[in-house]
This record gives structure tokens, sequence and C-alpha cells, in this order.
DNA sequence: TATTGGCACTCAGAATAGTTGAGTGCTAAC
DNA sequence: GTTAGCACTCAACTATTCTGAGTGCCAATA
């Protein structure tokens, strides 16, 4: 067990670290931080620290910086997440009020949390979530092409290819549009599964094909109804902290240049009681991001589904603050698609 | 006028340092090309196209560099666009083809773009061009907000909220919905405004306050149809470039972080003959850009619309073979949404 | 047993100086 | 108009020294 004084050296150092950007020497810790102990001592302390791999020293005869593993004690134990100043408060909720589109009101919320964090933020697309289905509508595209396009009460449209294996004609599409029509329209999306369960047997044996293809593509459509796109900014703070990243920022670019990535990125963390999920450094399962945290925060839209936000900085991020603004973003987004 | 033989050394010059980004001397310079001169001849040469501000040496006694209107002489009269490689071609007819919808056939198109550049890349969404109207969609969101959906036949979805005067209610919504489309449905989108010319009168003057706020909306989904997004590829190019741009990329990350300024960047500049614009360092009219060149092309979606696509890079990029490859990919792109 | 003062040691980074070589401009001759 | 020749410049590299903030360790202390 490491002793209490100990975890206060190193959150101290967390602490000077992340405020100076120089690694941080027990004689200059003691002048911000008075220990009431000589030098010597948090020397001792520090020699323990390194032992545990919680920091480590650049270069013989230099100051320490935290490890990946000293600024995940840090944040798990040691600190304490910061309230909101009030004008950042603010600043949220006058951004994100009015009304708006859903393309607004991310692209909103993403810069924001960009200039709040100064850092790149990214925020995920969220699924139609607990909405109605106001209607469907089928196109034909060529003879086995076909498009669906979901519109919900609450506005927010959905779009998807469908590539049938048989050809099809306008009156055929224009059936199955009516039939829908009357089955679905109005109903929550979530009853929609079972509404057609058994619409494929409504038609004639041998249309039953073009029929699964299609309840295929609606399937895709209504329930998982892809969050497949993300929306970035910030990308300019980056370069601002490149030092931070041992030189180059180069690999997290290529990281956040792939919308997959994020996208994998972002769904595949695991979130905490709180809905906040936080990767540092080495933890991140990318190669590229080794140099960098990852922050998100679960919101949603509408009380049913889930989408994330959050952003990417160097592991020498303020996590204190940071977590906090993710926090009050993705709730304040929650809250403003909510409505 | 400057003499022939100068404009060859500049020629020469421009492309031997986006080879080596290297100041070019007069020695080197008559290593790889045997002027048949001699080397104090090509620096009396480097002396007169000094005066004119073509090159400049970054030092007393080192070679020299183009300026921004050395490149700006070398594209418009002393270079040839070098046709595409082969494979390049291949590259990009293999990824072009197969159906797709247009969210991925543009993400496909920007981030080829970025790849054979190696540069970032950015293209603008095409308003919808020469289709035909499938169907409009009018739903009604709150009291005095509603949201119109216009579906074109080729499969592409625009929508756009409303706010309006006066509260309406579902009875006048879908009145209004049902009167849109006998009288839209299936006609081209240049006809609508034609059609919609005496739309209002058919309803009872107390109505028509509302009716004027939604024409005004549905003008604007199809006549600007705006073409207010971006997308970007290749963001990490810019960091492998880094030395060429006097070391800091931040105000172009700065930059393209910013649609609006994106957007704008994209619309006004002037195209040629060829639908090619380009700027050079500091004829960028954005101060951020003034160590970039943006190099965009105009394509076409079903012979109507315009937009654009193109590339941003340092002053010191290869523009013989840039310039053919933005044209190629946006010919491709035309030929991709024409079908 | 935990803390401390003392001390020798380390080493990155700044400061200084010297060297090199690719480049220049200029001039007088061809 | 071109050229050979020459003195000059200066960024970039190398080598060397210097400095100071930092360390680890030990013997003495509470």
């Amino acid at each position: 067990m490491i002793p209490e004084r100990s975890l206060e050296v190193l959150r101290a150092i967390v602490q000077d670290y992340i405020d100076t950007r120089e690694p941080v020497g027990s004689k200059s810790l003691l002048e911000r931080h008075p220990f009431g102990v000589s030098s010597a001592t948090i020397r001792n302390d520090m020699a323990l620290l390194e032992e545990e791999e919680l920091i480590v020293a650049p270069h013989t005869s230099s100051g320490r910086v935290p490890t990946d593993k000293g600024y995940r004690l840090f944040v798990d134990r040691l600190s304490e997440v910061k309230p909101l100043a009030n004008a950042e408060r603010l600043a949220i909720e006058s951004l994100l009020s009015g009304t708006a589109d859903l393309d607004e009101i991310l692209g909103r919320t993403v810069r924001l949390l960009a200039q709040l964090t100064n850092q790149v933020a990214m925020v995920q697309y969220p699924t139609l979530g607990g909405s109605r289905i106001h209607s469907i509508e089928l196109i034909r595209l060529t003879e086995n092409r076909a498009l669906i396009i979901l519109i919900a009460d609450n506005g927010r449209v959905q779009q998807h290819i469908v590539v049938l294996g048989a050809s099809v004609d306008d009156d055929f599409v224009a059936t199955v549009r009516a039939k829908l029509a009357t089955l679905l329209n109005g109903h929550q999306l979530s009853e929609a599964e079972g509404l057609l369960a058994d619409f494929a047997e409504s038609f004639e044996p041998a249309q039953r094909a073009r029929i699964a293809d299609i309840l295929a593509g609606i399937a895709e459509v209504i329930s998982e109804n892809r969050q497949d796109k993300v929306l970035l900014a910030g990308t300019a703070n980056l370069a601002k902290s490149e030092r931070d990243f041992s030189g180059s920022i180069l690999p997290v670019l290529e990281a956040i240049d792939e919308q997959v990535v994020l996208l994998k990125l972002l769904t595949e963390m695991e979130a905490d009681q709180n809905g906040v999920a936080l990767r540092i450094g080495r933890e991140n399962e990318l190669a590229n991001l080794s140099n960098a945290s990852v922050l998100v925060s679960d919101y949603e839209n509408q009380g049913a589904s889930v989408a994330r936000i959050g952003v990417i900085g160097p592991t020498r991020m303020d996590y204190q603050s940071h977590i906090s603004a993710v926090r009050a973003v993705a709730r304040y987004l929650t809250k403003t698609l909510g409505s």
C-alpha cells in the first residue's frame, strides 16, 4: 500500500505538471505545496512513486513526470471533479438555447466543447430516439435499387439504399409503400419490428424475396439506425499543444482523419456509472493515440438512445475541468434534444 | 519584358525547389538543367528575376526561392498540365465506380483526392441539380414550427425548418401538404417556382400569412437549396508538410476548422475557362492562408448546379500534377453524379 | 523507523567559438 | 552578352565549456 503522503505528492506532481508543462522536482514542488517536510523526504516519496511506475524521470537528474498509470490513479482516486465556472455554464446555456435543427445543434455543441476545453472535440450523431414514425417513403431509383426514407415526427430523417435481388416496378413499390404507411405511420419506432413481423405474408409468395430485402433495409433504418456520423471541431487546438505530443501531432491527426476510427473509439469505450469514459495514453488500443487521452460521455436523445460526445487531447490535459466540461455539455445536449 | 532564357531559369528554379525543398543556387541549377551557359550568366538572370520579385533569397548568400508572384507566372505561362499517371486514373475509376449514396460518393471522392495529392482535400455538397420532385413532406413540429422535407427522385433529401408567424394546426398542415403534392410531385425542380406563383391565392385571405412563410421555406429548399456543407479529408497531410508552412500549420488548421470559412473560400474564388481556380499564398484574402495555396475546380450535378472540390497545401506544391488531379477527380465526380 | 542535512554526481540545455561550403555580387576581359 | 575569377557572406554543423536544477545515498537525528 502506498502511504497517504506519497499519494498527496503524486497529486501535487500531476497538478504542477499540468500547470507548468515542466518536469517537477522535489524542491520546486515544496515551493508550491507546503508539505511541512524537507525536500529529501519528498525525494524518498518520489522514489517510491517511481518504483510503482506512477511517475518517471525523463532523464537522470531531472524532475518527474506522471506516467499514464499515474494519471489514471490521479483521476480515479485523487481528484475532485472541478465544478464549471459560472461563465462557462452561462456560455453553454446561451449557446444551446434557441430552436434549431439537429445539424446546427450538434455543430454548435461540438464547437462549444472544443472552445471550453481547448482540445479537439467530437460528437456522434444520435439515433432517432423514442420518437414516432411520421412516414416512410419508398422510392425506386433503378430497376433493382430503392431508397427508403424514414421521417420521424420530430423532424429527423434517416435514409438508406437497398439493393434488391430482383427487379421491381413502380406499381410494386407504390403498393408496398401504401401498406407500410397504414401499418406504421404514427407508431413508435420501437413498435415497428413487431408490426412488421408478418408483413411479408400479406404478399404473394412470388414477391416475398423482394419484400424480404426491403424489410431488411427498413429494419436497418429503424432499429440499428446507425449512428455513423461524427462531427469534429477544434482541430487547430492540436497544433497548439504540439509539444505535449512528444513533438508530432501527425499520428493523432491521422486517427481523427478517419471517421471510422473515431466512431470505433466513441462506441467501444466503456463508461462508468456517470456515463463517462476515459482512456489515458497507452490505454488506448490505437497505437496512434498512445500519447493522447480520450474522454467521452454518453448523452441521450429523448430518453431513449445513447450517443457520445467527447474530446481528444494530450495525456497532459486538465482532467478535472475537462471531465466536468464534457459531462455538462452532454447533459445540456440531452436536455436540448429532449424538447 | 523578361527575356526567354530568364523565364526558363525561373521555370527550372520552381521545379527544382518543388522537388528538393532547398533554395536553388546558380551552380546546382546547372547540374540539373544543361543551359549551355555559365553559372555567372545564370546569376545575372537570377538578379533580374529577383528585381522582378519573382524569386527571393531567404538570406544573403543562399539560393533562391520562388515568390508567390513567381509561382503565379509559372502556373500561368510556364507549366504544362501534367497528365495523370495511368495508375492514378485507374485508382479514380475503381474508387468512384459502384453504386452508393451521395454521402458515400463524396466521402470516397474527397479521400481519394487527398491521397492523390497528399494534401488536404475538400468537397462541397452539391445542390439537388436537375432532378425531379418526388414528394414534399410538411411536418408540424410545434405550434409555430414546421419542417419541410424535399425528396428528389434521385434519392436526395433536403430539409428545412420554418418558423411561422402564427400558430397552425394539423389539419392546416395536411391541407397544404396535399395541395403541394398535387401541384409539384413529378415536376422538375426548376419548374417549381412558376408552379407556386399563385399558390397562396388558393387559400382564404386569413391563411395567407402562414402560407407565405411556408412558401418562403420551400423556395429556400428548392431554389437556393444551400450547399452549406463541406467534407474534408487528409488533414494529417498538413502535419507532414509542416516545414513548408514556415514552421507552423496552426493558421491553416484554424482556417479549415471553420466550415464557414471553407465555404466562403470555395464559393468566392473565380474559376478560369476550365472551371479551375487557384490562389497562391498572399493572393488569398484570408491572412491565415498566406503561406498556403488553394486549388479548386467546379463539378456538376446532373448537368445543372455547380459545386466545388479542391485541395489546400503549401505554396510549394506540385501545381502541375495537382491541377490535373483536381480536374480529373472533378470530372469523374460529375460523371458519377450524372448517372 | 521516519526524517533530515549534507554532499558528490549527472546531464539537458544554453552559450560560445570555430569550420565549412554553397552561395552571392562585382569586375575586368573576351 | 557572356564569362572567369575573386572576395565576401552566412546558415548550419561541430566541438567545447558552463551552469543549475535535479538526483541518490549516507550518516546523524528525533
